[in-house]
DNA sequence: ATCATTCCTTGATCAAGATCAAATTCGGGG
DNA sequence: CCCCGAATTTGATCTTGATCAAGGAATGAT
């Protein structure tokens, strides 16, 4: 769902907070515009599912604001989240009927959507765009994988300190700030998701956020709050061996 | 790398093990005419690497014969497998130049290979092509999510159970008697290997297979040798809620 | 055949993280 | 301002799977 990671969208339109821009330098400005018309704007608040895994999707679209989570849950009850929304990510998958897993919203989140049908039809008629699409499925196939490697290999500390830097990363306060070693941000996760996303109980990412606490490597204000001092000292924790490479 | 887990070849070709079939009805035959003499074959031995991480690629291709692996190390060793490339599989990506995972034959593989730049030049000429590749695209990124509930939730009995029950419906044997409640399949990964793929470590591989063993739900010839007397059995071992999700 | 090598199994022990069970904190609503 | 309930933290204990350490079995070379 959470068809990519880098823009399909951009946030300089005075009617609504995002604008499609052009996917590909080729692309008509009338295409575009089509695009213009059909969108629709939808809230949704912190917990509610927008999609459910199975329904027949109807839309397809980006998140302007808020946080969603992709999660797949076992009939135990059992919950694993494959992928975080943030804002300017794709939801929806052209030329799929079906949605594969649930799409929660994390905090309160507004949508920008498009009726599939017609969104497919541009997708036929200007294949820049699918070539664009492709080109973005397979970054977040890269990033499923390097979060195969977070669950698979990493020990709770590691997962906690990649799951900080991800969201740092993709916070527009560190674009702000990305000189500095100081990063701010606020957690759009609840422990409890931070553990569905990692992989662990919620316990053991309150104990593991407490233990990066007690060691100065980061600091709260409040719950939700986190500041880090120096953000090169989270990455030595994060495992990875490059910095680069896991964006979510 | 592993673009898709659907054919995008078939193996009715005279001259080679596989031919490239019609990528969608629209496809003009010339244009697959190209394809076929753009190929070569490669055939690499079991252990060995064919592509490293940040390799620049010069080949796309599909595995014609054997299974290779894809998989990422951290710097102390820990690995972890992303992705298995089974025969019809497809390797590499369109529009890419840098290998971000390393391929490596788990038994001995052929790979039928085309020029990265012509292949390219021919997915622009043919826009379907290219929407071929996305929906493999997409279907890959689902198979990486499920495994990521896999990583993240599943215990060990689980995931082993998972892995052969993969295995088994990828294999042309369980193809010819899926029927049956008895399955037949060869493991084509060493218990390393496995534990790789699973997050798990060697002997907890074996400990479970030994396990399964005991229970009668699995029978052994030899170390490879997978016999599984009834399927439905397996699967109840997996911890799935429905059979045809999980598809590597 | 014998040896060496690699792969696999099994055993003993350990530790990371899960589980069970209270506190404690915090953010509102009254 | 105080209370309520949800979210979070912390503690005690347990379990699963990891780690360390030998043994076997299959395979191939000499």
């Amino acid at each position: 769902m959470n068809l990519h990671t880098t823009q399909l969208v951009r946030t300089d339109c005075d009617s609504c907070p995002i604008r499609h821009r052009a996917v590909c330098s080729r692309c008509e400005p009338d295409e575009l515009d089509v695009l213009e018309t059909m969108k629709t704007y939808k809230t949704y608040d912190a917990g509610q599912t927008l999609v459910w895994a199975g329904d027949s999707v109807q839309f397809l679209g980006s998140v302007v604001s808020g946080v969603a989570a992709l999660s797949q849950t076992m009939e135990d009850g059992r919950r694993q989240m494959v992928g975080l929304l943030l804002p300017s990510d794709f939801v929806g998958r052209p030329g799929r009927e079906i949605a594969p897993f649930d799409v929660v919203a994390a905090t309160e989140v507004t949508v920008c959507r498009f009726q599939k049908a017609p969104f497919e039809k541009l997708l036929v008629s200007t294949p820049s765009i699918a070539t664009r699409l492709l080109e973005m499925t397979l970054d977040e196939l890269d990033s499923a994988r390097e979060w195969m490697l977070l669950l698979g290999r990493k020990t709770a500390r590691e997962k906690i300190a990649s799951l900080l830097a991800i969201i740092a990363r993709r916070d527009a306060s560190l674009r702000l700030r990305k000189a500095a070693g100081r990063v701010q941000f606020d957690l759009p996760l609840s422990r409890e998701a931070m553990a569905d996303y990692l992989g662990l109980t919620l316990e053991t990412v309150s104990r593991q956020i407490s233990a990066l606490k007690r060691e100065g490597i980061i600091e709260l204000q409040g719950k939700r709050r986190i500041n880090i001092p120096d953000y090169a000292n989270l990455l030595n924790e994060t495992g990875d061996d490059t910095d680069g490479g896991m964006i979510v």
